[in-house]
DNA sequence: TCCTCCATGTAAAAGGTTACATGATTTG
DNA sequence: CAAATCATGTAACCTTTTACATGGAGGA
């Protein structure tokens, strides 16, 4: 059983830049690059009571305090922030390894786990997510390029092999780009 | 609303290609690169079930044949073909637009859509969907491009910058990939 | 015989989507 | 003052995940 949904991760990367509420949050998911996390209040508000009923997140008043007896008028601005446990869940996410199964079929989760890095773990631990992305994803790779020269011969422009090929680029392009973002991270001067 | 779960579709494909068994679906999610959908039988059983709630496919003995009145032993292959109806919901499926959605947060779900037009719908439906996805691809990259910039010049070689660096990348590989296999299709001895 | 694979299912729980509801505050 | 936006939530529904269950067939 899964530790937390990748939404529940999102939160609480979002949350450990700053403290903010379920509506900062959701305007987050809506306008910027986190589409891929829905917006809907039916999902973000239910989720963060899953993190503050594990431990993970609080809530600190719209004044910035946790302070006891001001219970500030409901419908008003409730900011959450990250516990002690929170940063730890976020820091082992931020700091497991990267799977075969990260790059098949997770990889813009993946890479909002690589986004979240800045800040939160050593330079040294970005370097190694990019070293097994690309070995990963370089393996997985390997695994479907016979497969694609197996379709291509016998159908070579029709849209099904098209299609495996599309895949097989993208990711080609995802191993360039890996290397070049590690070359950057190891500068001694970056 | 929507009118069927992307799994559904995915069926509805390799049904048109020829009837199959619920477990011969599994094996075929399992086993190639379809693997972004599940191979377990509590989410295949019950959509087949949905389809077949639906009028979409139905179920034909295990020797080929549909007829009444031979009761197949339970707990053998249990084969299913699309109908009618079934294969009108593929076909539109397959004629629909690509949307800036589709491109922006279901790309493999979309290129499983051209992967399934081959046989099932003319040569210039497939054209058109590259000339649609080349053009919300574009356009998506298009509005995340300035957004890039204004990040770079904060913080060049940041994690949040570089993964926001290998989504555009990944775009312009599809975009690329569509403009040459928009090429080969068009091609009067394609 | 035992184990693995074939083959189909069900049950419970978790998660997300959609739609609805409510009231305060800001803006035109 | 009206409308939009801020802000938080609930309810119903749907789908998927995980785990369990069953029994036949074939090979070591």
């Amino acid at each position: 059983m899964k530790d937390a949904s990748a939404l529940e991760f999102a939160l609480l990367g979002l949350l450990k830049q700053r403290p903010q509420s379920g509506y900062d949050l959701r305007k987050t998911f809506g306008t910027t690059a986190m589409r891929q996390y829905s917006d809907s209040p039916g999902s973000i508000y239910p989720a963060l009571r899953r993190l503050e009923a594990k431990g993970r997140i609080e809530r600190v008043g719209p004044d910035g305090e946790a302070g006891a007896g001001q219970e500030a008028d409901p419908r008003r601005k409730q900011l959450f922030r990250l516990t002690a446990a929170g940063e730890a869940a976020l820091l082992a996410w931020l700091s497991s390894q990267v799977t075969r199964e990260d790059v098949a079929l997770r990889l813009a989760e993946t890479m909002l786990r690589f986004a979240f890095m800045d800040g939160n773990v050593p330079r040294a631990t970005a370097i190694r997510f990019l070293d097994e992305y690309a070995r990963e994803l370089s393996g997985y790779v390997e695994t479907l390029r016979p497969q694609w020269e197996a379709m291509h011969r016998s159908s070579p422009i029709h849209t099904g092999v098209l299609a495996f090929r599309s895949g097989i680029e993208g990711m080609e392009a995802q191993l360039d780009w890996a290397r070049r973002a590690r070359a950057l991270l190891a500068e001694p001067r970056g």
